[in-house]
This record gives C-alpha cells, sequence and structure tokens, in this order.
RNA sequence: GGUUCGGUAGUUCAGCUGGUUAGAAUACAUGCCUGUCACGCAUGGGGUCGCGGGUUCGAGUCCCGUCCGGACCGCCA
C-alpha cells in the first residue's frame, strides 16, 4: 500500500503517529514562512504543514505545488495550535517530512468544489474532475447503497439475481429501439432491450420463482433532466403471485429503502385509482405532498352564456388557499405561464374569495355573486382563498390543470424536497386508443392481464377494461410499474390480435414467449423500479444526472468520450452497411 | 419535429436605446507575508464577444442563417 491512512480519518487520537497519506490538492495557502495544503481524497480531507523553519527545502517544494497535483506524504499527526471545528480532521494536521509527487496535474478547468464555478457543459467533458466533487461523488456513492440495499432485500426475500441478455430482437411496439449490426448475419441486426421483459417472463416459465436484476435498459428517445438513453432498471418477477402480493412485496422493499439509505420511516403506501388520479390531480403521478385537488365545476359553470365555458368538455378548478390577495400582476403572470405552448391552455380564470366574504372573479359579467358562491360551495374553498379555472377538451385541460397545480405548489413552498409522499396507482386502463396510428396501444405493454371481472368486455368495448397494472408514484414521479402477466398462450394471441398484429407478425415477433406459455406457465408477474429516479429523488434533485457517472447530454452525445461517432469504411463493409446520403 | 432560454477572459457572469481603449469576480503567474483553512496584500498576463452573412458612418448589442448547450412539448408499450 502507497498509504497507512486516508484523509477522512485522522484525528486527535491518532496525535504523535507517523502516517503516509495521498490524495489530490485541494487547496494550498502559502503564507510566506509557512504553507499549508489540503489534501484531499474520497474520504476527506487532511490538512498538510510545512514550515520554513523545520525544513526549508520541503517547505519550497511545497509553495511550488498546484491545484489537483497527486502527492504522497508521510510525517507526524499533530495537533492544530488553530483548529477547524467545519472539518472532520479540523483538530489535527500532518507535519510533513517526506514528500513526492505522483503526478503533477493541469489548472482544472472549473473548480472542484462543492458549489463549482463549471456549467455543465464543462463538466461533462471532464466528467472524471466533476466526480472528484463532493456532490457528485456523494451522488453515486448514495446510487450504491440503494442499490446494495436493493440487492440485501430482495436476496433476504429469496430472489436470484439473473442476468438477460443485452443483445436481442427488435420489436415494433413500444419505444425505438437501439439497433446493433450483426456481422455474422448480414443484413440483421440485434436490439438492445427497452427491459428484460420477456426474458424474466420465460425465467418464471423456467421456474425460477423469484427474479431480479438491477439492468441496464435502452430506448432511442429524446432525453429530458430526467430521461437517458441508457437508463438501469431494477427489474423483478414473482410466480404465483396476485397483484396484492407484488404490492406488498415491493411496498416492503420501498419502505426498507428509505429506512437503510435515508433513515425515514415513511407511511404505508396510499393506494389510488387511475380514475381518481386522472379526475383530482389531472395526471397519472400525482405529487400528494400537497392537499390541493382538481375540482369540477363543469356542470356549476354552465348555462350562462359564457361561451369558453359553455363549449368546453371540462371545466375545472382548484382552491389556492390564503391567494386571494395576489395582485393583478401576479395573476396576468400565470395567466400567461399557462398560455405557454408547453401548457396549452387558452386563457386563466380566476375568482377571489375576499377575506370580507365577498367574491370578485375576472368573468363578472357572467357570473353574479350567488353564481361564485356556488363556486366557492364545489370547491370547498375557504375565505382568502383563490379559485383558478382552466376550460376545455378534458384531458387538455387536465393536462394544463395538473401543471398549474404543481407550479403553484412549487410557489407555495409546498413541494418540499425532504418530505415523501407515497403511493400506488392502481386500475390502470389496459388499452388506449391512439389517434395518430388508428388502432389501440397497450398503456402498459402487451404482456399485461386484465381484471377477470373487465375480461369480458375486452372485445366490445377494449377502452373499458381495466389492466392488473400498477405504478409506483413518490413525489409526482413514477419511479415504478408493472403488472401481473398474462400466462396463456390464448389469452396473449387474442392481445397481439387487438393490438393490431396479424397471426403471423405475433408469432414472428413474439412466438418464443407464447410457445413457452405451451409449457406449463405459472402465473406470474412483477415491476420494474427506475434506479435512476429512485436516486435522484432520494437525493432531492430532479435531474438524474449527477447519479450517473458518464452521463449523455440533451441530444444523447458523450461529450467527454465524444460518441456516437463515424465507424470506418472497413467497419462499414463488413458489416453489410451502406450508409444513404 | 416544435417552443424557449443561453453562448463575451481558463471559469461564472455584467455589458442600458447601437457610440471612446469590452468590465467584475474567481482562477492563473510573479513578489511580499510564520497559524492559514473562501488566508491577506501588491503587481501582471489573459478576449476571433460561438460561426457566417446582412443593416448601419459605426454591431458584443439590431436582423437572417447556422452550430453548440440547458429546460420543456411531442415522443418515452
Amino acid at each position: 500500500m502507497l498509504r497507512s491512512h486516508t484523509c477522512g480519518e485522522l484525528t486527535l487520537k491518532n496525535a504523535g503517529q507517523n502516517v503516509t497519506l495521498c490524495g489530490w490538492i485541494q487547496k494550498s495557502r502559502d503564507l510566506g514562512g509557512m504553507t499549508f495544503i489540503d489534501l484531499r481524497d474520497r474520504y476527506g480531507i487532511t490538512q498538510l504543514v510545512f514550515n520554513m523553519d523545520i525544513n526549508a527545502t520541503l517547505c519550497e517544494q511545497a509553495r511550488k505545488l498546484g491545484r489537483e497535483f497527486v502527492l504522497r506524504v508521510t510525517g507526524k499527526v499533530c495537533e492544530r495550535s488553530s483548529k477547524n471545528p467545519k472539518m472532520n480532521t479540523g483538530d489535527i494536521e500532518i507535519f510533513v517530512d517526506e514528500l513526492s509527487i505522483l503526478n503533477a496535474s493541469q489548472t482544472p478547468p472549473f473548480t472542484i468544489e462543492e458549489e463549482t464555478d463549471g456549467g455543465d457543459d464543462i463538466r461533462m467533458k471532464y466528467r472524471y474532475l466533476d466526480i472528484r466533487r463532493n456532490t457528485v461523488k456523494e451522488a453515486l456513492i448514495l446510487r450504491a447503497k440503494i442499490a446494495t440495499a436493493t440487492r440485501n432485500y430482495l436476496n433476504n426475500e429469496n430472489f436470484v439475481e439473473i442476468e438477460t441478455p443485452v443483445l436481442i430482437k427488435s420489436t415494433p411496439e413500444g419505444a425505438r429501439d437501439f439497433v446493433v449490426p450483426s456481422r455474422m448475419n448480414p443484413g440483421e441486426f440485434y436490439a438492445l432491450p427497452q427491459s428484460p421483459q420477456t426474458f424474466k417472463q420465460l425465467l418464471m416459465v423456467a421456474g425460477m420463482d423469484k427474479y431480479y436484476q438491477i439492468v441496464k435498459c435502452f430506448r432511442d428517445e429524446d432525453l429530458r433532466a430526467d430521461r437517458q438513453p441508457e437508463f438501469t432498471q431494477i427489474d423483478c418477477e414473482m410466480s404465483f403471485v396476485e397483484q396484492e402480493d407484488i404490492l406488498q412485496t415491493f411496498e416492503g422493499l420501498i419502505l426498507s429503502l428509505f429506512k437503510s439509505v435515508k433513515g425515514i420511516e415513511i407511511p404505508k403506501l396510499q393506494r389510488m385509482s387511475y380514475a381518481d388520479a386522472m379526475l383530482y390531480y389531472g395526471n397519472d403521478k400525482p405529487d400528494t405532498r400537497f392537499e390541493i385537488i382538481i375540482i369540477d365545476l363543469t356542470q356549476t359553470v354552465k348555462g350562462k352564456n359564457f361561451k369558453v365555458f359553455d363549449d368546453a368538455d371540462s371545466v375545472l378548478a382548484i382552491s389556492v388557499p390564503h391567494a386571494a390577495a395576489w395582485t393583478r400582476k401576479q395573476l396576468d403572470e400565470l395567466t400567461e405561464w399557462v398560455k405557454r405552448p408547453q401548457i396549452g391552455a387558452t386563457g386563466l380564470i380566476y375568482a377571489r374569495y375576499n377575506e370580507d366574504g365577498s367574491i370578485k372573479s375576472s368573468v363578472d359579467k357572467f357570473y353574479g355573486e350567488d353564481d361564485l358562491r356556488k363556486w366557492v360551495e364545489v370547491c370547498k374553498s375557504n375565505k382568502n382563498d383563490l379559485i383558478l379555472v382552466l376550460a376545455g377538451e378534458t384531458s387538455k385541460a387536465r393536462k394544463a390543470m395538473s401543471e398549474l397545480r404543481l407550479e403553484i405548489g412549487n410557489r407555495l413552498g409546498l413541494r418540499k424536497k425532504d418530505s415523501y409522499s407515497a403511493l400506488w396507482v392502481v386500475d390502470f386502463p389496459l388499452l388506449e386508443w391512439s389517434e395518430e396510428s388508428k388502432r389501440w396501444h397497450a398503456m402498459h405493454h402487451p404482456f399485461t392481464s386484465s381484471k377477470p371481472e373487465d375480461f369480458k368486455l375486452l372485445n366490445e368495448n377494449p377502452g373499458q377494461v381495466r389492466a392488473n397494472a400498477y405504478d409506483l408514484v413518490i413525489n409526482g414521479v413514477e419511479v415504478g410499474g408493472g403488472s401481473i402477466r398474462i400466462h396463456n398462450r390464448e389469452l396473449q394471441q387474442q392481445m397481439f390480435k387487438l393490438l393490431g398484429f396479424s397471426e403471423k407478425e405475433a408469432q414472428e415477433q413474439f412466438g418464443f414467449l407464447m410457445n413457452a406459455f405451451e409449457f406449463g406457465a405459472p402465473p406470474h408477474g412483477g415491476i420494474a423500479f427506475g434506479l435512476d429516479r429512485l436516486c435522484s429523488l432520494f437525493g432531492g434533485v430532479d435531474s438524474i444526472r449527477d447519479f450517473i457517472a458518464f452521463p449523455k447530454n440533451n441530444a444523447g452525445r458523450d461529450v467527454m468520450i465524444d460518441s456516437p461517432s463515424q465507424i470506418s469504411e472497413e467497419q462499414l463493409k463488413e458489416l453489410n452497411i451502406k450508409l444513404r446520403g
């Protein structure tokens, strides 16, 4: 070993010992007669001292060292005459008597500090320097903790960790596949898995009973702060279970993660139907950290010759507590906010329920005091509340209101990073109609089973069929989702047919799975969690990027290694690929 | 595919309605300084204002195009 201790562990107890440390220079302070160097490694920072009176040559040498030089030093641990209570090692320092420079460093392009001066771009380009910073380092360590705690829990529950292939088969359902050409099979391509879905089901057919895997998945879709083209799932599947068993098992996982990683106990998870989530929160991943819910005013407001409301499929409201005094300017600004194309509302109507009991709205022309009184009643508003109303086609109005609700939550400071509200959203529809492709799409995926009682609707009214599917939502983030699967060939075939597959297509693409179902497939179901999102949630930030050691940028590029990149003519030839102009 | 914000010193940013030699902080270099820990003080170097075109007597500033980055919408079974 090049070192006897790390830079984070020495305290007064070690005073008098001779130690050898290795690390990077965080900072040096040259006072003339003496020089202090903060030496950093993963574990912490320890102060080195060089003194002209004690060792002039060494002190001269130390003055010349720059930031991020890698040193190995030997010296004696001494109690400081002026201690630094902000540091774990602040009571001691090392009087160095041997110094070797293991490697020099250029001046880093940004400061290696908690609050760096570097922008995202430059940080990503020099990610290996960025990771030296505490915030990123801690984020990666948090991720490792979550992964370890997950493995502990699942191993303890008798799950078996099994790897599944990364080079698999492309299928048209769902997201775009990343595709890999096969040299040995000219003109043919592998796809990278969007999830190990079919393999884990085959493992259930194989009798593995309980499987999990912390696994990279790939989707060739546009990126977001919480979406990367390659991401990690905690992928799980169980045999001989019903929905309730899955919810119980994985509620246990989540509670145990909160406890072991964050050290907090969160309450048992609420259950909310998809229909309720849409009705009260306007989307299927409600942020339940705050109470404001969406109220349907459609019937209340109709028939007063206000065209906007009379023409609307839905008129939705939220009652914002203690906001009646918001200024006209604030409300105008909020109106502009909802009119942005991303939100897409055409306008915002408001009613103030004033302290004195009077109600004043932006549509007083159409609605008298009595009408507005009804609004207040339906919204269950209190004095001093502000009612905000959006109208339009139901799904658009819900979406806009959902966004507005979250924005209001932000403005009122109700979405606290360190409070957690987790719930299961259940009873998803099995299918949703796509106007674009004029056919039904699986809302979860084509292997999802329906509620037995809804099964009879499958042919006459597919949109009404509820699935045995469930999502885990925490603070408005979809952290995981799963379903009880189909394990019967005929049923699976019927599903493919409903989704517009010809029998031939279904056989070509998923024949292996349906064949397997004919060899004694057990009832089974599972769930997958997004590890990256779980990390960002635990870390209290919105972006998943700092929980990934080497993430991709907005355009799916790795700016550090500069990928993707072109490949040589020989490589293309070998792969039997010709690029189009 | 679209919306939007940004690109000025190594870095983060300021730079007004177009007008003198483009600034600050920090980083860096040199010198001084024996208890600093955001050390201090002094001095100094550092710029193709992303790129191309246009308007103008004059463009960092206005216009068009383009490239790059961030956030978002579409998309993400």
